[in-house]
DNA sequence: TCCCATCTCCACCTTTCGATGGAGATGGCC
DNA sequence: GGCCATCTCCATCGAAAGGTGGAGATGGGA
């Protein structure tokens, strides 16, 4: 198995970085790209095809994030490894990657041979975090959840609502509002709300595109 | 002159972007890649040496932002022409990247295609601004400028910092801090703090990094 | 069944924010 | 000199936010 040539996926949505790293891995022995996808949806209909050893795959797609798609593909696909590369998507996408099942967790600025070591390393069945993710990975442990409804209010402090409109928009008391911020704030260890919208953006809690069209 | 192999510099600290955008480049007619830098301060010392016809430029870089860069090798050189690649770095980078003297503004997700014909159009003289871009910048220009002292408030803003809190770091009393964030809610389009600093970090007036790490 | 998390709401209180309408000092520019 | 932007500060006001200590309802899990 392990002298046979690797066959790899790269799902990444950036033509120019995708095709970089094709080229890149072609030009290496025992790898081959056996497929492409620009999107989480074409992602999963050409890992089913080409049915890769290595999922090379970025978080951020159209249409389904990386998130998705490698929890999807891993309940179809039992051997399946991927390997996340992105550039930096907050503690909290790194935390999700791995709860998914993601073996390795890449940042784009690496050299071209620890990119190729953790390829080798992944088909061996071995896993590969880098340390700044791990220390980040950690701090996030320490941290609690937060409820559902708790992650609502969040969402619309980061849109920048008052606690009246909060209200009206959740269909709740502005009491009830208060109570799941005083409790956010506690959990996110900020003191205001000005705070927990840039602790939520900063941790891809809330994720910052969200910002720019109102209407999700 | 346009019979002549372009040559061109990518500046860009992601190694895999990097060699992705040299090998794409190295084997098109016409182009040639004729240096590489992944720092800002590499980018200068690289570009005096091989004096490129064009540079490729990312804006978010070690050491010396891509912005920087270009305004100083415009000042040495007169004919240099940049293009700047990046992924997506709010509208104040867009402005302040042309504002410099970039003569193109391009997302990594483009295609290749897109990336040559810009490149030969750069170095025919011509300029490229894509209409997205195009139609942010607009809107930046619409708005108005913060003074520097409103700027020293919102990013204190934005580092989740009370009136009281600013004041001491600004060393003005609360009351003047109160006249500054009135003053930039006005400017910003907003009506709170909260919105103010997401505001400030979505448009890239006060860059995300920058939360991380308390002391800058 | 009992416990616990969650969601909901209330009252009360203090602090903070934001809005308004001033005003004096400085320094650059025409 | 006069104009204008900027920075500084003041008082006052109402609205919003945050802290505290409750409490009832629900529903899932031990």
């Amino acid at each position: 198995m392990s002298k046979e040539t690797i066959r790899v996926l790269v799902v990444e949505d950036h033509h120019v970085v995708r095709q970089g790293l094709v080229a890149l891995l072609n030009v290496v022995d025992g790898l081959e790209v056996v497929g492409e996808a620009a999107d989480g949806v074409e992602a999963i209909t050409v890992f089913r095809k080409c049915q890769p050893d290595i999922t090379l795959i970025d978080l951020r797609l159209p249409r389904m994030g990386g998130v998705d798609v490698i929890q999807r593909l891993r309940m179809e696909t039992h051997g399946a490894r991927f390997i996340v590369l992105t550039t930096y998507d907050g503690d909290e996408d790194i935390y999700r990657a791995l709860q998914a099942g993601a073996r390795a967790y890449l940042l784009k600025g690496m050299t071209t041979d620890e990119l190729i070591a953790t390829i080798r390393a992944v088909h061996a069945g071995k896993q590969h975090i880098p340390p700044a993710i791990a220390q980040r990975l950690a701090e996030r442990m320490g941290t609690e959840e937060l409820t559902p409804r708790e992650f609502d209010v969040l969402e619309q402090i980061v849109h920048g609502k008052s606690n009246k409109e909060i209200a009206t928009e959740l269909e709740i008391s502005e009491a009830t509002v208060k109570t799941h911020i005083n409790s956010l704030l506690g959990k996110l260890g900020v003191t205001d709300r000005t705070q927990a919208a840039t602790a939520a953006i900063q941790r891809g809690i809330v994720p910052l595109e969200s910002l720019r069209k109102p209407k999700q």
